[in-house]
DNA sequence: GTTGAGCGTT
């Protein structure tokens, strides 16, 4: 029984060792304390060229058959649509496709968000939470939440960062403050609301010898699988859940290579389904227009040609752009820039700094 | 004057 998984960034840089628990599996919580905002590993088996990916049920990550000390692990980010993977998995042979551009573009920094602060010592005030993260960089938020009838705190607030860096930092540890252990986490609200139907992908064109298991190697690398389908008798495609709606919508639309086939992967949506979601994203079509604006890019949800100089997002990248227009969440479409979008608050850095001690203006709706 | 998992009166 192994004790620690060797596990790094990229290829080239320093393995970390991660602990394993008693059972034998490695919790994702552990990976991310050390590489912050991780979701899951892939390895390179001794006998394949590409990648594969570690099974992750629950947030719970099972070794693979030759177990944890065969290799070293790379850790995956759910950084929106994982083109590069994608692209090394078709070993580049496929021409650069609109959605392709477009995810390049779009996939930019992680966003800042506020943090909340559980387990605060009731004694705690706003001014002394904002000194105490000042430690971990610039704070443009500090907030205690107080009973609004007795006045006194409840023991939680929110935090804000100035830059992305600083909030990893903050996020990647657990915090003593006024002699209290303190958690900080990303707030609930800011969770993405999961769509069952949507979280699901049709996979078709397979080959007869696909099995589930084949299918939950390869898409867990985009992001924790919750479940895979295949009807029998085979009828040349299955259908892949994930746990988080975002990443099944990202993937839409592309074609991958499993097992040496070519596989093309489709919403799992029913038709009346899609034809609703279509007319939502024809009243959607101004707003994303003004985003392709602000991006530099052209927005067309049919995928017809840009006139000039832009490229074309495909009905998959305006779904997830339209998730993120209403839910104010646009963590795992990867859309970078504070402003600028027309849509959603605007908040943070560019925030005037008597911002400090309150009334943050991030509403998100 | 007490408490201790959670999620934000604007």
């Amino acid at each position: 029984m192994g004790d620690f998984v060797k596990i790094s960034e990229n290829e080239n840089d320093d393995a970390v060792e991660v602990p394993v628990e008693k059972n034998g599996t490695l919790l994702v919580s552990n990976v991310a304390a050390q590489f912050p905002g991780a979701c899951g590993l892939r390895y390179r088996p001794v006998d394949a060229q590409s990648y594969r990916g570690v099974r992750l049920v629950d947030g719970v990550l099972h070794p693979p058959a030759d177990g944890w000390k065969s290799c070293v692990f790379f850790v995956n980010y759910p950084k929106g649509p994982v083109i590069a993977d994608v692209r090394s998995q078709e070993k580049r042979k496929l021409e650069e496709s609109d959605a392709v551009t477009a995810a390049k573009l779009l996939r930019s920094e992680p966003r800042i968000s506020d943090l909340v602060v559980l387990g605060l010592p009731f004694s705690t005030n706003e001014e002394e939470l904002k000194d105490y993260f000042s430690a971990f960089g610039s704070v443009v938020l500090s907030q205690v939440k107080n009973d609004p009838v007795t006045g006194k705190s409840k023991g939680f607030g929110f935090v804000r960062f100035a830059d992305y860096e600083s909030q990893l930092k903050a996020m990647s540890m657990r915090h003593m403050i006024g002699g209290r252990w303190c958690e900080v986490k990303l707030p609930q609200s800011k969770m993405y609301p999961q769509n069952p139907e949507r979280s699901r992908i049709f996979v078709g064109r397979c080959p007869e010898d696909i099995t589930t298991e084949d299918l939950r190697q390869f898409f867990c690398q985009f992001g924790e699988v919750t479940d895979v389908y295949i009807p029998k008798p085979f009828r040349s495609f299955g259908f892949v859940t994930f746990a988080n709606e975002a990443v099944a919508q990202s993937l839409c639309g592309q074609d991958v290579i499993i097992k040496g086939s070519s596989v093309h992967l489709a919403t799992a949506e029913p038709k009346n389904a899609a034809m609703r979601q279509q007319s939502r994203l024809a009243t959607t079509q101004n707003t994303l227009a003004g985003l392709g604006a602000a991006l530099g890019v052209g927005v067309n949800a049919a995928a017809t040609p840009a006139p000039t100089g832009g490229f074309n997002l495909t009905p998959a990248m305006v779904a997830a752009m339209t998730q993120a227009l209403q839910t104010g969440n646009w963590g795992n479409v990867g859309v970078g820039g504070m402003g600028g979008v027309g849509a959603g608050p605007r908040q943070g850095p560019g925030a005037s700094p008597s911002n400090a001690y309150g009334r943050p203006s991030g509403n998100w709706m």
